[in-house]
RNA sequence: ACGGAUGUGGCGGAAUUGGUAGACGCGCUAGACUUAGGAUCUAGUUCUGCAAAGAGUAAGGGUUCGAGUCCCUUCAUCCGUACCA
């Protein structure tokens, strides 16, 4: 057996690989191009688990792959490096986060290059470093600057909407916006400065608004979601309120309707295109305006069924509705302002337990049915929602559940307008039926009765059809130090947009990193930097996370370049991106911002594709396997994982570096838990036998494996090997180290077949036989199939296949074993690329092409047909191919072996699947 | 509650289009080598059964010459969303 010292080979090549630069970029684009891409990491501080490497490695088995089938080929790692962690870590010790968030990525990067993981050279971007996020501050203005024209569908300069309110007012504008009021030309031009600038922010695609933030006093800092938990700070645990605070963000709801239709052309998982769809949340209807009693103003509410407004018994607003106070009556003003002082006082964690629970209450005011002019009890409850819709409904008990359970609660009336609607029975939301009690609408089917009312309702100008969106504009900025500074500065409270000239806007240092205690960023305490000497002040906020990896992918074709953030010749080349891996995590987030600031870019002509990423894959979770040990309730004894069966005990994650093969090392436990230095082991034969339990793998549970370790003992190659052979790309499997033996072995055994335990070269120059050459095509089809449709699973046991066979046939011949290394190349590269140097081969062997298989050596002359008598497997026969049907017909009735079978029985039929199956039925 | 995914030996998994279920690996069993074995090699290993044979892909039903794969019903697990009118 082969001495195959892996240390050694894999230095060695990692060093080559990095001098040569072998997997540079070839500029003359004369080459198919292929650009693939991890998700941009955060480099974070506890440095990388076996669950994270195994879509990188994925990814550098393709790139490997792509490069020897003479791909062009771009696969870049650079790092999201602004973020939360390295500023709460500046907080408690005052080290810069820049100093950590380096530090973090040099061993990110240390790690990676231990795995053999290799990247395009000057690629290592990251979204803090000044020259990276002068783009993202560029992109940003860009933003502020347009508008959306929903004539055309899509963005222009602001300028453009400046010109046509100048000549026409709102006249026959159609845009994205959350101006409510008409204006006309005259009016415009008779408006201050500061008010054109106040019109206009509410068309820019980034504006300023309000928005309910986390809000911690005893921290004196906002928060984020993920900082929060059951309505406590994560850290300290200090209570956190929801107020309302200044907030830029991007009017991405401009694109709604393009981000869902553009769905359609992506080859990306079904469930991230569900949840995707969910997001963005369209649903069709119509707003119908309803008369006051009482009132000049009319209620609009939104419906996806005016079908069933023949059966509205009451209205219900959002109890932060607009109307409210004006509608509610003196009488009832009392009972109103109690129902919102309670639902205020509540937390969000109580307001999600209590939303099976029924509360509301009546306003005392009337609406008036638009065709029975009947009154309608106006409630307000908050199963309405401010932020959907209108933020009112029209109740239809008999056909809404939660209208139904309201107006039970409410003792209100209940009038079916669908044949075949039981109302003692509960709401009938089915969408199908035949309309009753409802005037013309009556002996309608719903659909027909949905485009009828929205006919008579727009004749009457009552309302009209209406399409709503769930999805809400994104918040883009937070009350932090370590992100984007904006390039805003405030001229009182107008904000004004800086020059692209001026960027990039530095973050500039700070003394502390600690809260200012007003909720505003740590950079409102620098009055030198906030005010200017023209007496305006800058934006204190930064972008958020997500701000620098909505457009990385760009920056990774064109890096170094200071004109422009990425040239468009480079993006016609290389866009989009054909293979995107990673978490599903960021399934609604970064994918569809990315998406929107894709979509945003193009229209202004600076992006030349609508959508970044042709293919997407998640690959799965490695999970963790904790070892535990179970403690007796009330006592210090621990019992084996076999006895635990009906005792009350108290299991004990166990770290895992303190068992082998789940029996648990009793001394260096006590050591690690000193606090069970007394306890007694109950043995099963001598040993401790503890639990397993598959779950996330996470130092908390104490059951970490580290990939460096691994490769120090086993390889890189073989670590890589594994994490592949594991199970499919996209599932999540749980990680158990002994099985990693069995790919250490097929490593050893395929350098054995080349080298002999003294390092003596074992090739021959000898011509292989036919079936050497069978299993040599045979591997390189499978292989290179599986590699395309993503199956590295069953890819490697094919190599161990053609392994174990070539030691069968004592192969070492030249001719089969060296077109195998290049097939093995891209899923261990280190081994390959050593062997192909110690058959005399240079440069890399990446270098090389990949060998295509020759479907003369795959063609058989025979086929061993099982044969199956009422489709139980009885026997198989060996018959020549080129027989006809007839005759294989013929072979299988007077077969020997199939006799007892068939004796004294007829054959009823004959089933001959062609190199298949034979099945007789008697 | 809704939407999505998954369910195959002791374990990870294979079976790409309806055609030999359990490839490959781990583990286990036996044997060999060995001072030793948690190293290596050889053989075996879905279950029941001495065997012949039978059963078998979460459960039940269906289509088919033939179903892990297609259809219907049910169950379990995981993920996502959460009063979206």
């Amino acid at each position: 057996m082969g001495k195959y010292n892996f240390q050694e080979i894999e230095k060695k090549w990692q060093q080559y690989w990095k001098n040569n630069k072998t997997f540079q970029i070839d500029p003359s684009n004369d080459k198919p191009k292929y650009y693939i891409l991890d998700m941009f990491p955060y480099p974070s501080g506890a440095g990388l688990h076996v669950g994270h490497p195994l879509g990188y490695i994925a990814t550098d088995i393709i790139k490997r792959y792509k490069k020897l089938k003479g791909f062009n080929v771009l696969h870049p790692m650079g790092f999201d490096a602004f973020g939360l962690p390295a500023e709460n870590y500046a907080i408690q010790t005052g080290t810069h986060p820049a100093v950590t968030t380096e530090k973090n990525i040099q061993r990110y990067q240390e790690q990676l290059e231990l795995l053999g993981l290799i990247y395009t050279p000057n690629t290592d971007i990251r979204t803090c470093d000044p020259s990276y996020y002068r783009w993202t501050q560029w992109i940003f203005l860009q933003f502020f600057n347009s508008w959306y024209n929903q004539k055309n569908q899509k963005a222009e300069p602001i300028t453009t909407l400046i010109q046509h309110l100048e000549n026409y007012g709102t006249d026959n504008l159609e845009a994205a916006t959350t101006n409510e009021k008409p204006l006309s030309a005259q009016e415009w031009r008779s408006l201050s400065y500061k008010e054109k600038e106040e019109f206009l922010s509410h068309y820019r695609l980034a504006y300023q608004s309000y928005a309910i933030v986390n809000w911690c006093p005893a921290l004196g800092t906002v928060l984020a979601n993920e900082e929060v938990k059951d309505g406590v700070s994560e850290r300290g645990g200090h209570p956190v309120e929801r107020i309302p605070m200044r907030q830029w963000f991007l009017r991405i709801t401009a694109y709604a309707e393009r981000l869902l239709q553009d769905l359609d052309l992506l080859d990306w998982p079904t469930s991230i295109i569900e949840m995707q769809k969910n997001w963005i949340g369209k649903s069709r209807g119509a707003i119908i305006n309803f008369a006051l009693q009482g009132h000049n103003e009319k209620l609009t509410i939104f419906t996806t069924r005016p079908d069933t407004i023949f059966g509205v018994t009451f209205m219900v607003l959002a109890p932060e509705h607009p109307l409210v106070p004006v509608l509610t009556t003196e009488t009832q003003r009392e009972e109103i302002s109690a129902y919102l002082q309670k639902i205020n006082a509540r937390s969000e964690r109580e307001r999600l337990a209590e939303t099976q629970k029924v509360s509301g209450a009546f306003t005392g005011a009337y609406a008036i049915h638009p065709f029975r002019g009947t009154l309608l009890p106006i409630y307000i409850a908050d199963y309405v929602l401010m932020g959907y819709g209108t933020g009112a409904i029209m109740a239809v008990p008999a056909h809404d559940s939660r209208d139904y359970v309201f107006a039970q609660f409410f003792k209100l009336p209940i009038i079916p307008v669908i044949e075949g609607t039981d109302i003692e029975q509960g709401a009938n939301e089915n969408k199908e039926g035949t309309l009753i009690n409802s005037d013309f609408l009556n002996g309608l089917n719903v659909t027909q009765a949905i485009e009828r009312i929205i006919n008579e309702l727009e004749r009457r100008k009552l309302g009209k059809s209406k399409i709503t969106y769930r999805l809400r504009d994104a918040i883009f900025s937070r009350q932090r130090y370590w992100g984007e500074p904006f390039p805003i500065v405030f001229d009182g409270d107008t904000p004004i947009a800086l020059s692209e000239k001026e960027l990039p806007i530095v973050l500039p240092p700070v003394q502390s990193y600690k809260p200012t205690g007003t909720g505003e960023s740590p950079l409102a305490a620098l009055t030198d930097w906030v005010n200017l000497p023209d007496g305006k002040k800058r934006e204190t906020n930064t972008m958020p996370g997500w701000a620098g990896s909505s457009w990385y992918f760009l920056r990774y074709l064109d890096p170094l370049n200071t004109d422009y953030f990425c040239s468009l010749e480079k993006q016609k080349y290389w866009m989009p991106v054909d293979l995107y891996i990673g978490g599903s995590e960021h399934a609604v987030g970064h994918l569809l911002y990315a998406r929107f600031w894709t979509k945003f870019l193009y229209d202004l002509g600076h992006c030349t594709v609508q959508e970044p990423f042709k293919k997407l894959v998640n690959q799965g979770m490695i999970q963790g396997r904790s070892n535990i040990a179970y403690k007796l309730k009330d006592s210090n004894t621990f019992i084996p994982a076999t006895q635990i069966e009906g005792k009350e005990v108290i299991p004990i994650h166990v770290d895992i570096n303190l068992t082998y093969e789940d029996r648990l090392d009793i001394e260096a436990f006590k050591q690690w838990r000193p606090d069970y230095k007394d306890a007694t082991f109950i043995l099963e034969n001598g040993e401790y036998i503890c639990g397993v339990q598959i779950e996330k793998m996470s130092k908390s549970l104490h059951n970490v494996v580290n990939p460096d370790e691994i490769c120090q003992k086993y390889g890189s190659d073989t670590f890589r090997l594994y994490e592949m052979f594991l199970g499919p790309l996209e599932q999540h499997k749980p990680w158990n180290t002994q099985g990693i033996s069995g790919v250490a072995n097929f490593l050893r055994k395929f350098y054995s077949l080349y080298l002999d335990d003294k390092d003596n070269l074992l090739i021959t120059e000898e011509e292989p036989t036919f079936e050497e050459y069978k299993w040599l095509h045979q591997t390189i089809k499978k292989v290179s199939e599986d590699i395309e449709r993503l199956s590295f699973n069953t890819a490697v046991p094919q190599f161990m296949i053609f392994t174990n066979e070539m030691h069968r046939l004592k192969c070492h011949k030249r001719a089969i074993l060296e077109p195998i290394l290049v097939v093995l190349a891209p899923f261990a590269p280190h081994l390959a690329e050593e062997l192909w140097h110690r058959l005399d081969n240079s440069p890399s062997i990446f270098e090389a092409s990949y060998p295509k298989w020759d479907p003369r050596y795959l063609e058989e002359t025979h086929f061993e047909y099982p044969v199956s008598i009422n489709g139980k497997l009885r026997a198989k026969l060996l018959l020549p191919l080129n027989l006809e049907k007839e005759e294989i017909e013929k072979a299988v009735i007077t077969a020997p072996e199939l006799q007892k079978y068939v004796q004294g029985q007829s054959i009823k039929k004959v089933i001959i699947v062609p190199q298949k199956i034979i099945n007789l039925v008697i």
